[in-house]
DNA sequence: CCAAAAGTGTTAGTGATACACCCATGT
DNA sequence: ACATGGGTGTATCACTAACACTTTTGG
């Protein structure tokens, strides 16, 4: 019995999460080339040789967005014979969290639009890369939960009521100010770190900085 | 700016699990080639033409095990550029559940041994199947507890006993009879299916069916 | 003194855990 | 009658959820 191999092409695209003014954001960039044209698609493109298929996501995101040293976690890999026009390639997708500080999109070398859009209000998108974000959201979901990634989307000193909020945002619903912090506190994850510096128009918050490693499993909520 | 491009082969592997004399137990195959000849690996292989990627998996299981109607799920997407000596490979691994009864490992056209390792006593494995069998080990614990896919470790009708010992030997911990039954009855899964038939040397058990759909995600533990 | 967010405790209800004996059957 | 696994209830403890007022600061 003789099959048919095929060496498909595989790429690695990565659903870029930050927060701002209050919503969850995914970095999209305009196509500039068929097919899908003036469509908006995940950044991501080919794996170099040598290289292994996280290092091709996290090149391409510092590409995208100047970042270094970001939360990057593979999420599925795509490979339905017909989801890119142009022939067999497969999509190893990643989601990554930054900090909405110290990211600004680059002038990029092929001058392509890149744009941060609300993740639950998304343009028409290339490919299935829909699907892949509508994925990203639930394991972010699910990650924030049950896991300290939560605090990859804030600053190194953060406020509780800050800490609340990437909650309250990626999770679509209110929490209990009282019954948030006493959770928080009873799973020992900070350090206080000083009083807020900036003047604000109301008494000044308390900074907290994560204890714990990072990434670790810690049932959150 | 000009970069150098791979076309990686992909394979599909899968941890296949099922439970005999209460063990987990993973499906191996022993390699007839070089590399790693005379090791024991996972089983899988290349991706056909015009089939996805878990399509694939399915396709290689059947070979494997003579079983259809598998519960597969894809677990991580392993692609290190030195993971396979042989060139650039880049693996997609799946995890399976079968029911103990019905698989009888077939005669395999290629006369390649197959055979049930205990989850916890494996042997030397070819390449990195130690990590994706590790992988796969804590993403079923994982998914036990949060979901309803033990039952596809079982029989359609099945004693609450039997259900509890899937719990026990995948998570490798005890449970309390009264209060196992109480929890999984408090989640109205189950349907009542009559007594045992089989005669046993003491009272018989009630056989219960899964009423909900499988794969939802109920927090079981 | 007003506006604005920070900070803080108690109660009731729900779910988790620990624990021991009788039941139905085959030999 | 005895051996074997099947089946059941209660009490305590821990966690969750609901809820409102005082504090600190800037303007």
């Amino acid at each position: 019995m003789t099959r048919i191999f095929e060496r498909p092409s595989v790429t690695a695209d990565i659903v870029v999460f930050t927060t701002q003014n209050n919503e969850l954001k995914v970095l999209l960039i305009k196509r500039g080339s068929t097919p899908f044209k003036d469509h908006w698609a995940l950044p991501g493109g080919f794996i170099n040789k040598g290289e292994s298929i996280e290092q091709a996501a996290k090149r391409e995101l510092q590409e995208e967005t100047g970042v270094k040293n970001v939360y990057l976690e593979q999420l599925y890999t795509f490979g339905k014979p017909k989801r890119d026009p142009r022939g067999r390639i497969i999509t190893v997708s990643y989601y990554a969290l930054i900090k909405s500080k110290g990211v600004k999109l680059e002038a990029r070398e092929d001058a392509a639009e890149a744009k941060w859009f609300p993740a639950y209000k998304l343009p028409e998108l290339a490919f299935d890369h829909q699907e892949i974000i509508e994925y990203a959201k639930q394991r972010l979901q699910w990650k924030l939960e049950y896991t300290t990634v939560g605090f990859q989307l804030l600053p190194n000193e953060f406020t509780l009521t800050e800490l609340q909020k990437i909650y309250e945002i990626i999770l679509n619903k209110k929490f209990d100010k009282r019954n948030f912090r006493k959770k928080i506190n009873s799973l020992d994850l900070l350090k206080y770190a000083g009083k807020m510096t900036r003047k604000v128009a109301h008494r000044p918050a308390k900074l907290y900085t994560l204890k714990k490693r990072i990434g670790e499993i810690v049932e959150i909520l």
